[in-house]
DNA sequence: TAAGTGATCTCT
DNA sequence: GAGATCACTTAA
């Protein structure tokens, strides 16, 4: 077992390390409690280019924290009333995440943080034990044909190049 | 299929 | 300050 830390997160390739991700573990340890989940489904939004991305319009104060440092968390509110979880990737500057959008019994990424009790109290902290939530490497990797790969969801404003990139993973069931 | 929801960003 | 936008969910 392997806990991920910033360097596993300073690719600059974060379409592979979105799929890299399918079959590891979300640990939470918030108030006491201790949960881990096999992740699912990822999504990759790739620099300043990704039309996606949020940090293609620029950088302000709600996107700084994808120009930081890796490893870190970054939830923001979407639609009112959904939190979303991200994992920064790539060098510092070089605006990068993962969106977690699914958890081994977690389906929808606003229900995820619903679930385990995620809000934006996380932004911009480190994933670690001492912030109560963090990755791990169980050892145990999913079978490369089971990882499906789709375009991402609900991007079609990113316009069709974007939107249609296979940035999408799925562990099939 | 449509509407609810509120932070954020881009104009004034 | 006002208006548009939005990486979703739920109930019908």
């Amino acid at each position: 077992m392997k806990r991920l830390v910033e360097a596993d997160f300073c690719s600059r390739n974060t379409v592979a390390l979105a799929r890299s991700l399918i079959g590891k573990h979300l640990v939470v340890d918030t108030d006491g409690e201790r949960g881990a989940f096999v992740i699912t489904e990822t999504e990759a939004y790739d620099g300043p280019e990704d039309l996606a991305c949020h940090a293609s319009k620029g950088r302000t104060k709600r996107t700084e924290t994808l120009f930081g440092p890796p490893g870190c968390w970054y939830v923001y509110l979407c639609y009112g009333v959904h939190e979303m979880l991200n994992l920064v990737t790539g060098p510092v500057d070089y605006p990068a995440a993962i969106l977690i959008r699914g958890l081994g019994e977690v389906s929808g990424p606003g229900r995820l943080t619903k679930h385990l009790g995620i809000d934006r109290r996380f932004n911009a902290r480190t994933a670690s034990v001492e912030t109560g939530m963090w990755v791990e490497d169980r050892g145990s990797r999913p079978n490369e044909a089971d990882i499906e790969t789709t375009p991402r969801i609900g991007v079609d404003y990113a316009g069709d190049d974007w939107a249609n990139r296979p940035y999408r993973f799925v562990l099939k069931a």
